[in-house]
DNA sequence: AAAACGGGGGC
DNA sequence: GCCCCAGTTTT
């Protein structure tokens, strides 16, 4: 099956050649920090070095280490994340930080089989740490890897991830060098072997690829059917205040506060204050936001908070989004007023 | 095996 | 406006 790759050590020459003056300066590549690695890649799953880099700065400097990470409110976690999406990660990240900070000598196992235990941690990250943290020589397949090797090899992507690997393993150096070659894979992929169109003039494997000798298109993924719903949040506003309830739609948003839906039986819409659209998985979700007041007294679990606190609380971006355009509206009518 | 989970950036 | 991302967890 590895007959294709012709001579590995060309392959891994060309492939340092060209990314010698093309590697990422990222941040989590300058560190040895276990846990500086480990934050990086609960961030980047799933989610672009681009927006996780600012993301990343901003919780190294709020929590710097396992204990200060341990010893943060949850509530306070997800603020930081929040935006980020995939909340989970975060709760996930926080749970891995009391684990690891309970642990005698504070330090994670190096074995991925015995990564793969620890909250948030799969078959990628839990290969990934042993190779970037403990310089193990492992292969953390993500879409990067996958994609590389799968044009490379010229198999289906879906059909790739099921057979045989083990040639990519001969690929792979040994030592210290593994690193560099994973990180120039992703680098690569990430660059220019591109999901829809590759630049392959660019690409120092350009002879080696089967899907490019073969002059196959690429693949294209089977897209969800989008599903439209409606949504429309209530904004109640008291002596400066709004009401907020904990998130409790399915498992979506778990842990974070939401502005409550509009509620026909229990309160009184005033005015519309905006409406906007955005996604979240499969669905189109198109909102409507209205000022309101409750009838009564609030109707189900939830807190009033001002501005301040609001700051402070993990909300989802919509929501956040939602309460933007009143406060924009208080402080034009401010502004006006003080003229 | 498939669906759920978020949000933003790039084209 | 659609596609995709340094995947994991639940169903």
């Amino acid at each position: 099956m590895s007959h294709f790759l012709g001579n590995p050590q060309r392959m891994r020459q060309k492939l340092y050649q060209w990314h010698r003056c093309r590697s990422w300066d990222l941040p989590w590549r300058q560190t040895q920090d276990p846990y500086a690695i480990v934050v990086s890649e609960f961030m980047l799953q799933q989610t672009r070095v681009g927006t996780v880099l600012p993301y990343y700065e901003a919780w190294m400097a709020r929590f710097p280490t396992w204990d200060s990470l341990a010893s943060a409110a949850e509530e306070e976690v997800l603020r930081a994340w929040e935006g980020l999406g995939y909340y989970r990660r975060a709760a996930n990240l926080h749970k891995l930080a009391r684990w690891v900070a309970a642990q005698p000598g504070k330090l994670l196992p190096e074995d991925p089989a015995e990564l793969e235990k620890l909250p948030g941690i799969g078959p990628y990250t839990a290969r990934a740490i042993a190779l970037f943290v403990f310089r193990r020589r492992e292969l953390p397949w993500d879409s990067n890897l996958y994609r590389v090797f799968g044009r490379i090899s010229g198999t289906d992507p879906r059909s790739f991830r099921q057979s045989s690997q083990s040639w990519v393993w001969e690929l792979l150096p040994s030592g210290d060098k593994a690193r560099d070659f994973v990180n120039a894979v992703m680098d690569l992929g990430r660059t220019v072997c591109l999901p829809r169109r590759p630049r392959c003039s660019l690409c120092p494997w350009e002879r080696f690829c089967q899907t490019r000798l073969r002059g196959e298109s690429f693949l294209t993924t089977p897209r969800q059917a989008l599903r439209v719903t409606d949504e429309e949040l209530a904004l109640i506003e008291s002596e400066g205040s709004y009401w907020v309830s904990p998130c409790q739609r399915g498992k979506r948003w778990q842990s974070f506060w939401c502005l409550p839906d509009w509620q026909t039986d229990n309160m009184t819409r005033l005015d519309l204050m905006g409406r906007f659209t955005y996604s979240v998985t499969r669905y189109r979700v198109c909102v409507a936001v209205w000022k309101a007041q409750w009838k009564g007294e609030p109707v189900g679990p939830g807190r009033w908070a001002d501005p301040p606190t609001l700051e402070k609380l993990p909300l989802p971006r919509p929501h956040r989004r939602a309460l933007a355009l009143v406060q924009k509206d208080e402080l034009l009518l401010e502004s006006s007023r003080k003229r």
